[in-house]
DNA sequence: CATCGTAAAGAACGGGCGTTCTGTTGTCAA
DNA sequence: TTGACAACAGAACGCCCGTTCTTTACGATG
C-alpha cells in the first residue's frame, strides 16, 4: 500500500480502465484488446504499461505468461471524510486505505455464509427486509450478539439475551414477541456483517 | 443443478480440476496448459470439453474467444439434508471466487469510492454510524435517491428531494434538518451499496 | 462377430499473439 | 536551440495457440 502507485503519470487511468473491464469480462485481454480497452493503437505500449502496473503490484503473470489480477487489483479506496472534495482519480494516494470487502467482512471463508434477510424484526439494528447477513457459522454465542437461531427449522435473526437464566431471541422490533425457545436452543451462527444493495 | 451438470461423465471431474486451477491462476489457460491440468495429451480433446462446459453453462467466452468462468462456474455444491430452508450460499471454501460480495455492489471499479458514515443521520434508513457506504462518483441524481453531497467541503449522506422546485438534503432522522443548500448542490456521487462489519 | 458411441491421441495448418526494435511526436528545461 | 525524456505509433518476426481432420482404443450392445 505503502509504494504500490505505478510511476507514470497516466498509468492511474490505464489502470482504472483495466479494472472496469475485468468487472465486465473477468479477464485480462490480448494486447490488441487492450489497445480498444486503453484508447491507443500500440501494442508495444500496452506491454509497457502492464509492466508498470506489474511494478506497481496490481497485475501479475501465470507460469505461461498470462495476465492475472492480485489482490491489490481488487481493493477500493476507503476515502478519509476529511478529505475535501477534490480526490480525482488517484491510485495510490499518500493517505486513506484500500480495502476488498469480502476481505473485510469475512474471517473464515470455509465458516461463512450469506443470508438474506426478510422481514423487519431487526429493523432497530438497522437490518432491513432484503439485506444480506453475513454469517460466521458456530454454536456458541455471547449474550448481546445477534445471532442466526435455527427456529422451526428455518432461520431467524434475532439478538441473544438471557431472561432468567435462559437464553431467549429477542428482536429489535416492539411490534415482535421475544422468543422463548423450549428446549435446547439451536445456534447456526452468528452475525459478522451486513450488506446492503439499493436499486 | 438439474439441467446444467455436464452430459459426459467424466466431465464433472474435468470442470472440478479446472475450478482448482482457476482459484490458484484466476484465469482458464491455454489448450496446452489445460492438457496437463486434465491430465489428457490431446488438445482437441480439451476444446471439447470446454465446448461441453460452454453448453452446460458453465463457461463462456469473450468476444475474443477467451475462455470465462461464469457464474454457475462458481456456485456451491449445496451439502445435502440437514440444512433448512432458506439456503445459504456457502463463500470460499475450496475453490470459490471470494470476490462474491465485491462483484455484488461494484459495477464500475474506477467510478466506486467507500466512505464511512459517522453520525446517525440517516438512522431511519438503517444507516448507522461506522457503517460504510458504496458510493458511485456521478453528479446526476434522482429525488429519492441517497446521495452523497458536498457541504462545507465535508462529505454528507442524505436523501435528495425537492422542495418548491429546490433540490433539499434530507436526513433519515427528525432530529435533524433538512438542508436548504444555497446555490448549487454539489453532488459527489449516489449510495449503491452499504456494509457494516460487527465486533 | 459386427457395430456403435465414448474417450481420447496425434498431426497439420494458418493466423494471431507477444516480443522487440525503431520511428515520431510533444513538452519542458537549460 | 538543443537535447533529453515521456508517450506513444508502427512494423517485423517467430512461435505458440486454437481449430480441424484423421486415427485409435475400448467397452457396451445386439
Amino acid at each position: 500500500m505503502t509504494d504500490s502507485n505505478p510511476s507514470n503519470t497516466r498509468d492511474a487511468e490505464y489502470l482504472a480502465k483495466l479494472q472496469d473491464y475485468y468487472a465486465d469480462w473477468k479477464s485480462i485481454p490480448s494486447y490488441a484488446s487492450l489497445c480498444d480497452v486503453f484508447g491507443i493503437a500500440s501494442k508495444s505500449w500496452v506491454k509497457a504499461i502492464l509492466d508498470r502496473l506489474e511494478k506497481a503490484g496490481f497485475v501479475e503473470r501465470t507460469p505461461d505468461g498470462m495476465w492475472i489480477p492480485t489482490s491489490s487489483f481488487f481493493a477500493r479506496h476507503v476515502a478519509d471524510a476529511s478529505v475535501p472534495a477534490g480526490m480525482p482519480v488517484m491510485v495510490g494516494s499518500s493517505h486513506g486505505d484500500y480495502h476488498v470487502i469480502d476481505d473485510m467482512l469475512i474471517d473464515t471463508p470455509s465458516k461463512t455464509t450469506l443470508i438474506p434477510v426478510k422481514g423487519d424484526s431487526m429493523i432497530g439494528a438497522g437490518i432491513h427486509d432484503g439485506d444480506l447477513a453475513v454469517v460466521e457459522k458456530r454454536n456458541l454465542a455471547n449474550v448481546g450478539d445477534i445471532v442466526v437461531a435455527i427456529v422451526d427449522g428455518d432461520f431467524t435473526l434475532k439478538t441473544l439475551g438471557k431472561e432468567g437464566g435462559k437464553f431467549v431471541l429477542r428482536p429489535e422490533n416492539p411490534d415482535y414477541p421475544v422468543i422463548h425457545p423450549q428446549g435446547t436452543l439451536e445456534i447456526f451462527g452468528i452475525l459478522v456483517g451486513l450488506v446492503r444493495k439499493y436499486k
